[in-house]
DNA sequence: CGCGTTGTTGAAGAGCTTCAAATCTGGTGG
DNA sequence: CCACCAGATTTGAAGCTCTTCAACAACGCG
């Protein structure tokens, strides 16, 4: 409950919120409580009536899905994310279940002072269909990547994504455990493994969470990245033309939850 | 250009305008246009800055993502629907690819009118927003869909889902080509051939454009449908208890572009 | 009726999963 | 601080799923 100022400007900041007079902000954040949960705790299971919008505040939180006793990860989110908008806005069940894979420290916002507060300031609602519209595009970028790519591919796509958002260095940190990213990448830990093995063909050196990648020149011709899947600007001089540089210019916010 | 006020009514009926006031409406469909496309036409590429909102008010039309020569189906649409409300929102490029797959007739509304008149209307933003929340979680299922469950599966489902929504008849008519089915299912055609036929152990019987479901008990038990997954009603007769018929109370719309 | 497209079937092989066992690792209690 | 343990990761072997290629059958449109 004791929720320091600093905690609500980084709320502040977000997209949905960074426009928004303060007058609204208030309206949304007025009944919002803070609150810390262990590694391990569940936020939400799948079907649950959802209640309220939750934000990241620190931490780690994975949303996953299931059926039939299979898992499957959907997205793993770090500070600063909301989450579970869509469910909010329709006042629906979750259709993914929540767990903090870390300490985290979560604010819930009321689901029913949003969606008032949305009918009553047109700019704060127009911020939460761009939101929306944001992890709409992010779902179908991870649906193409999916259905489009085998597990290698998608392996090397996802280490340059990181490489991009580590700011290139050669040798990156994996941000959670590896079974957690091979459910993330829709495959099974040994398979990840395997895929990993067959990556040092491309430069690829794994040591423990750290990955070096030795030649990046050679897993982006594997990996053939674009902006129609992966959202991420690469290293300018691994692009063959300006033609190619021109549709990675621009790329949008990525949305974690995607 | 010749739109019926039929045409517009239908557009009315949908869940976005509603419950829009007649002035909302008419400021969204102000600039718009019809236009008659045979078939095989491609309205969209991928990367392909959206200036319209579509609305498929008759005909067929298929969204799809592409990545090195390969192609996946997205979303299979069939009217009344509207499709890129996301990328319209956003103002953003196109993700997905649109074409039509038999002569479509397709009314166009203009982005920036319908960005504008969200900004103006808080009640129709509160509806865009909804709308886009809606096929989020299509998404969401879809992902599920294709992560949790094999090729069988996703066929099972498929024809249980398209039983309930053919009002459960012994024999269901698949709404378009195998081949297409195959891409939107993540399948090859050959596969989608072979699902069918391991199927018949399950009293699924197909003939050209025909399926018989004989045993649709047989085929729920492999099929194992779920509302967080597969969003439909399912026969009251094959649930097990009380407490598995509550979960499928109160199916959400469908979002076909899921 | 003919031809091109669509759908089916077979065989081979690539990709992925499962099970089992052998490390490795991080975190805990002493 | 160290030894220990549970869980995480890796590796191997086997088997299943899915794709690919090729050939053939069926269908539908002109």
């Amino acid at each position: 409950m004791t929720m320091r100022a600093s905690d609500l400007d980084r709320v502040k900041a977000l997209p949905l919120f960074r426009n928004t007079t303060p007058e609204t902000f208030r309206d949304v954040t007025g009944g919002a409580f803070l609150q810390r949960f262990p590694s391990g705790t569940t936020l939400l299971l799948e079907g649950d009536t959802v209640d309220f919008l939750y934000v990241l505040l620190d931490g780690t939180v994975e949303l996953q899905g299931s059926w039939k006793q299979k898992e499957t990860t959907l997205a793993v989110l770090r500070p600063v994310s909301t989450f579970i908008l869509a469910a909010v806005v329709l006042d629906a069940d979750a259709l993914m279940s929540a767990h903090t894979l870390e300490r985290s420290e979560i604010l819930m916002l009321s689901g029913e002072a949003l969606r008032r507060t949305m009918k009553q300031d047109p700019d704060f609602c127009f911020a939460v269909a761009q939101e929306l519209s944001g992890c709409y595009r992010g779902l179908v970028r991870g649906v193409k990547n999916q259905k489009l790519r085998g597990g290698i591919e998608r392996l090397a796509n996802y280490l340059i994504t990181q490489r991009v958002r580590q700011g290139q260095p050669e040798t990156i940190q994996l941000p959670h455990e590896k079974r957690v990213l091979a459910s993330l990448l829709g495959m099974t830990p040994e398979n990840l493994s395997r895929a990993f093995s067959s990556l040092s063909t491309y430069g690829v050196v794994v040591k423990g969470p750290l990955v070096t990648i030795g030649r990046p020149e050679a897993l982006e011709r594997l990996a053939r990245p674009t902006p129609l899947i992966d959202n991420h600007m690469p290293a300018a001089d691994t692009l063959v033309g300006k033609a190619e540089a021109e549709r990675w210019t621009a790329p949008e916010r990525t949305y974690a939850y995607a």
